[in-house]
DNA sequence: CCCTGATTCGC
DNA sequence: GCGAATCAGG
């Protein structure tokens, strides 16, 4: 796996949009477990996870660890509190605030276009044909609202927010293409909002 | 069972 | 450095 500048920046950003792992996985067309790996490496800062290993080690656990007691009580006064932010508060970048998006949760998270169309191609190619069925992963009731324009003079309906470009640089925008009804996304950007929702699972043997 | 993320460890 | 295998909590 080539982890280019380009990867590394769209890990980075999904990862602080809050995506799962295997979402971004699923986005970056790579498993769950190297965007976990990678993003260990890098250092991100770790989400909410299900699970808190310690104490137990099933393999190998006779050789190396141990090495419990002689804590030389490194446990220093700490005085937090005073530096905020110190894990995973808001890294969302500025785009996502300035989403028109309404509700949508998972979609919105879309953030970084694939630089290239083609990518969705690889996914849906990757493990599944895939018809371009949309499982739509959001609540119809929320989007449906008002779909009727109320207001035809000042044609601000609604405008695909698929972000093109890179969030934060000056060439950064919305895609702006009239959405699906219903949907934030224009059709061609929804096809790749909206994954499976189910097929997850790493394509082990 | 499904999901999730974290860690381990051979490569 | 990479990521599959594995672990482990909801």
């Amino acid at each position: 796996m080539e982890w280019s500048e380009e990867i590394i920046a769209q890990l980075k950003d999904l990862w602080a949009e809050g995506l799962s792992t295997a979402e971004i996985g699923r986005r970056l067309s790579i498993t769950k477990n190297a965007v976990v790996g990678k993003a260990h490496r890098l250092g991100l800062p770790p989400r909410p996870s299900p699970i808190r290993r310690n104490g137990s080690k099933p393999k190998t656990a006779a050789d190396k660890t141990e090495q419990t007691a002689a804590t030389p009580a490194p446990e220093a006064p700490t005085p937090r509190a005073s530096v905020a932010t110190t894990s995973a508060a808001q890294p969302t970048p500025a785009p996502a605030a300035a989403t028109p998006a309404p509700v949508v949760a998972q979609p919105v998270a879309a953030a970084i276009a694939p630089t290239t169309p083609t990518a969705s191609d690889d996914k849906t190619t990757r493990k599944e044909k895939a018809a371009p069925v949309v499982r739509t992963s959001a609540k119809p009731k929320t989007l449906l609202r008002s779909i009727s324009d109320p207001e035809p003079k000042k044609r601000r309906g609604p405008s695909c927010c698929w972000p093109i470009g890179d969030p934060g640089t000056p060439g950064f925008h919305f895609c702006g293409a009239t959405p699906i009804p219903g949907k934030p996304y224009c059709e061609e950007h929804a096809q790749i909002a909206y994954v499976r929702l189910r097929d997850r699972r790493d394509s082990v043997s």
